[in-house]
RNA sequence: CGGGGCGUAGCGCAGGUGGUAGCGCGUCUGGUUCGGGACCAGAAGGCCCCCAGUUCAAGUCUGGGCGCCCCGACCA
């Protein structure tokens, strides 16, 4: 490609709209425009790295035996109507009507469809396993898109549906899955770790995350450096560092005046005494039935966790007023002792403690002193806190860190959810009807542009990886007008062409200083300069992206030694 | 959905107390340059988000709406 002829909008200027440098550089470099919000135009650079990664996923599915096929877009409501997801998805769903009134969806996810499909050409155990993937575009009526392609509402996804004939069979599509998907984001060049994950409104029992480590991520991996245990903020677990006092005496229990004391920091600074030592009473509403929930007083309680062990659809802290029907006192005040009316769960780190403050479910009241079983009793010890850096390890006892990452895959195993929900079933060696047991694999292809350029940037701009560069090579011609440099540029340019070289020659009639500066910007990983030194000296100087390396080569070795650089940095 | 901010040239922005709309970058024309975002001269480009209202007069004041961004709640 010549410059000159492509289109890459080069920006100096951001356009405010932009925060996180992924989405500056996407702009600045010409990739995306903006339709709408969350809406966006790929632009033929932009597209050319989209379809790097898209060829990489199917190259890397086909090889684990994956079947591509394509599903419409649009899905009829009937089929969301069977799995109940009609009304469970929420405004995030996409619907519309026909003109004759018919109800459809936007497809967020294929199960529905796909699983239609399965239930009526899969027929027979002999027809398994199957797993069936497509590349497509996917709606999802965010509540706040951001970042970017991070979060749109319209997105590409490779989504992939395996089937098997039973649990055993369907771990080991999952594990063919969760080895694709490694090879694929090591392809792209991609630093990354697969964290266990909470499967969220998908479904199933057990989830994997593919997380982009970048400190701008949305999402919190907790992960051990000793032995490899990594998992979702939403999913960890851990144990606090924290010993507790549980050596301590037993001390008298004291209802004390706390005037006007209603937060953990009043409360303690109050009572002249630490976080630690308090244990916060939250008070939910699981399902429309109060439940109460115990943790440190420097802890954060994770609902996710509360509401999983519930088994609860939904879960929503108590209004004001709920708080005060319930303690009979104002929010501030609520403790588990004389709580009535409810289950009352604690987290497991609070039955370390002794001697402990708690609110008396009255105005301006708490207790000092209080104790498990001689004061209150509780229904169970349960995990239950937010893990951070520092917690212990479930698995070794190591320490945990904490890193930042951006998903941009997901495999869930979703067992029997959808199949049993639309019956799809087959019939099996023994003669017996048997519901499909299922997985489904997803992999958000802008994010995975957004999460290198997260990964690979500088001042100067977008640092690409060489699998996923839109060109593996840019020939910057220094003054193109002239005869000897424009006639050595055009040759090398068709030579490292013939080799199958991905080039883009920069043709335009720019200062050599703005050519260099859109080089970077758009981050291809080999620059060839040519110039006087060219011209005069016959040496051609290679700049390398990644390191500012630069070196200068005769002009017969100069293909030779671009490919050899290309095949090094490609990770096959 | 709650809180905050912003809508003026393609992009970034400025336009106290109302009085015929500006700057930088980019674009176009001509010329000079040509190894790190060149220079000179000239030019084009505006429903000032929309709709009402106040006023002799609204980018500016008032009301309503729409769009966009951020934070939160929520969540692929």
């Amino acid at each position: 490609m010549k410059w000159s002829k492509a289109l890459i909008p080069t920006l100096k200027e951001v356009p405010a709209e932009a925060d996180i440098i992924s989405h500056k550089l996407m702009l600045k470099a010409g990739l995306i425009r903006k339709v709408a919000s969350g809406l966006y135009n790929f632009l033929p650079l932009g597209f050319k790295v989209y379809y790097k990664i898209e060829n990489i996923i199917r190259e890397e599915m086909d090889k684990a035996g994956a079947l591509e096929i394509l599903m419409p877009i649009l899905s009829p409501a009937e089929l969301w109507y069977e799995t109940g997801r009609w009304g469970l998805y929420g405004k995030e769903l996409m619907r519309l009507k026909d003109r004759a009134n018919r109800d459809f969806v936007l497809g967020p996810t294929h199960e529905e469809v796909v699983t239609d499909l399965a239930r009526t050409e899969i027929k027979s155990y002999r027809d398994m396993p199957k797993n069936f993937y497509q590349i497509r575009n996917k709606f999802r009526d965010e509540i706040r898109p951001r970042f970017g392609v991070m979060r749109s509402r319209e997105f590409v996804m490779k989504d992939a549906y395996s089937f098997d004939r039973n649990e055993f069979c369907s771990e080991e599509s999952y594990k063919n899955m969760f080895e694709a998907y490694n090879k694929i984001f090591n392809r792209c060049g991609l630093n990354f770790r697969a964290v266990e994950a909470d499967s969220g409104n998908i479904g199933g029992s057990f989830s994997h995350e593919f997380m982009v480590i970048a400190a701008s991520g949305e999402d919190t991996l907790i992960s051990c450096s000793a032995c490899g245990y990594a998992a979702d903020k939403e999913k960890a677990e851990s144990i606090s560092a924290s010993s507790g006092n549980e050596k301590e005496d037993l001390k008298t229990l004291e209802k004390i005046h706390t005037p006007g004391q209603h937060t953990v920091e009043q409360v303690v600074a109050f009572l002249k005494t630490t976080p630690a030592q308090l244990v916060k009473t939250l008070l939910y509403m699981a399902d429309g039935k109060p439940v109460a929930a115990l943790v440190k007083g420097d802890d954060e309680l994770h609902e996710i966790k509360l509401q999983r062990f519930l088994g609860a659809d939904e879960l929503v802290m108590m209004t004001a007023e709920q708080v005060e029907t319930y303690s009979k006192a104002p929010v501030g005040f609520a403790g588990p002792l004389g709580l009535s009316g409810m289950k009352i769960f604690a987290d497991n780190a609070v039955a370390k403690l002794r001697n402990f403050v708690i609110g008396a479910n009255e105005k301006d009241m708490h207790y000092i002193n209080a104790n498990f079983d001689r004061d209150f009793k509780i229904n169970k010890f349960i995990d239950l806190r937010v893990p951070g850096e520092g917690d212990l390890c479930v698995k070794c006892g190591a320490a945990l860190s904490s890193l930042k990452g951006i998903v941009v895959g997901h495999t869930y195993k979703l067992g029997t959810k959808y199949s049993k929900t639309m019956k799809a079933e087959f019939l099996d060696e023994d003669g017996k009807r048997k519901l499909m047991v299922m997985g489904c694999y997803g992999i958000g292809l802008a994010r995975v542009i957004a999460a290198a350029i997260e990964q690979g940037n500088d001042e100067n701009g977008i640092i690409w990886p060489m699998a996923i560069a839109p060109y593996h090579v840019i020939i910057t011609a220094l003054n193109y007008k002239d005869e000897k440099i424009k006639a050595l540029s055009d040759s090398i340019y068709e030579e490292l062409k013939t080799q199958g070289v991905e080039v883009i020659l920069d043709d335009r009639d720019m200062s050599a200083g703005f050519k260099f500066k859109d080089a970077e910007l758009i981050g291809i990983p080999v620059r060839i300069t040519i110039g006087n030194k060219a011209v005069n000296e016959g040496l051609f100087e290679i700049k390398l992206r990644k390191t500012g390396e630069e070196f200068a080569v005769k002009r017969e070795e100069l293909s030779n030694k671009v490919t050899e650089i290309i095949l090094k940095e490609q990770v096959k």
